[in-house]
DNA sequence: TAGGCCATCTGGTCCT
DNA sequence: AGGACCAGATGGCCTA
């Protein structure tokens, strides 16, 4: 058997590794013929218009044999080879070489290529899930209406990001800022869902008030923005979003509904439901803005129990957190100890280290679900009014 | 129908 | 040698 390309005495072995053709590189094979190819790793393939060294390689390198008798015939063809020239006078240099093709071998190289497909299925599946606990502690989360892998990659970075900003600051950290960090370089849906998440008015924050929050925080600031509820979706007062609630989740959905999606998740607080300390493969606690920033509405009966892991978050001076109380922790070793915290009822806003506190007078949740709804809604019209323009 | 997202298969490479 | 990791290819699903 041999060892070089039948065909192309002048190749240069650069990486064209099979996995790298492109399928369409065949142009007479078929798709099910080059899959067989590649799997079977069939030595006999004379007709094939690439032949790959690299497979010759993989072909020689199978460590299973075939039984003795088997294995003779092969080393008496392999004794044949040796020394053989090319089309071209070349003489083929020795090594490993290619094995005779026995069913013994391919029903082995497909018991292998099986067990490396479902290991791979398995590997992947356990990316899948840790991306998933990744989504639970990143702004937005929603079981049903989930983030992209890369969207949520992107959210997660930026909310470090973020993050970091802020205990660095050691002060008051700025909505707008934050915002603005948490939303850079996302999709414009996603843009949106966060906003909507936080109770902003998309454009609101990406454009305007020169970096000063304008977040609403009185029931006449919503009034005077929408006169009654749903009037800016073009919905009837207290209609708009419940056409989206029982809207089948989709695809569509997730990205670019939010009210209906979220409404039912106001008054949540934990990312897991206030199953305390529970967090897929989680050491520290979880860096959430539940109740503002994440919203889950998957284990509503649990939501808002447990402050465990709510991250109260206010910027802006006169309102506090959007729920109830939580609080907020890094590095439970107590060495970098920050709090993010606030109390419901008088609540305080703690941010920086132990030292450095600013208190903050809070809503009741009376206001708080009022707010957030009305918010949700300001960002929907915001992005209806965004694609109606493009 | 195009485009986005995803799961899966696959082969090459790296590491233990 | 075998498994983990990686990236390309492909097809399915969904929505605009």
């Amino acid at each position: 058997m041999l060892t070089l390309p039948y065909e192309e005495p002048n190749v240069t072995y650069e990486p064209r590794f099979g996995a790298n053709y492109p399928r369409g590189s065949l142009p007479d094979l078929e798709p099910d013929l080059i899959h067989s190819l590649n799997v079977t790793l069939n030595p006999e393939r004379e007709g094939a218009e690439e032949p790959d060294p690299i497979h010759s390689l993989d072909v020689t390198s199978d460590p299973e044999e075939g039984d003795i008798s088997e294995r003779e015939d092969e080393e008496e063809e392999e004794r044949e080879d040796d020394n053989q020239q090319d089309e071209n006078g070349l003489t083929r240099k020795r090594g490993p070489r290619r094995k005779k093709s026995t069913k013994g071998r391919q029903e082995r190289v497909k018991v292998r290529r099986h067990e490396a497909n479902a290991r791979e299925r398995s590997r992947m599946h356990g990316l899948n899930d840790a991306l998933e606990s990744l989504r639970k502690v990143v702004p937005c989360y929603s079981k049903t209406q989930k983030l992209s892998k890369i969207e949520t990659l992107r959210l997660a970075k930026n909310y470090i990001w973020a993050l970091s900003e802020t205990l660095s600051a050691g002060k008051k950290p700025d909505l707008l800022g934050f915002v603005q960090t948490l939303c850079k370089g996302l999709s414009q849906p996603t843009t949106n869902l966060v906003a909507g998440c936080l109770q902003l008015k998309a454009r609101s924050f990406l454009t305007d008030h020169n970096g000063e929050v304008t977040y609403p925080g009185s029931t006449a600031h919503y009034n005077n923005m929408y006169p009654y509820p749903g009037a800016d979706l073009g919905t009837a007062p207290g209609q708009g979003c419940s056409t989206l609630d029982s809207a089948k989740p989709s695809y569509h959905s997730r990205h670019y509904s939010y009210g209906g999606q979220y409404e039912p998740c106001y008054d949540h607080t934990s990312p897991e439901g206030g199953r305390e300390g529970h967090l897929d493969g989680q050491i520290s606690p979880p860096l959430n803005f539940n109740g503002i920033f994440s919203l889950k509405h998957d284990e509503p009966e649990e939501y808002g129990k447990s402050g465990q892991y709510g991250m109260r978050y206010s910027s802006v001076p006169g309102h506090g957190s959007l729920s109830s109380a939580s609080m907020y922790r890094v590095s439970p070793e107590g060495r970098l100890h920050y709090e993010l915290h606030l109390r419901s009822a008088g609540q305080t806003y703690k941010a920086g280290t132990q030292s450095q506190q600013a208190e903050l007078p809070g809503w009741d949740s009376e206001s708080v679900g009022r707010a957030t709804r009305l918010g949700l809604r300001a960002s929907r019209q915001s992005y209806q009014a965004g694609t109606q323009s493009q």
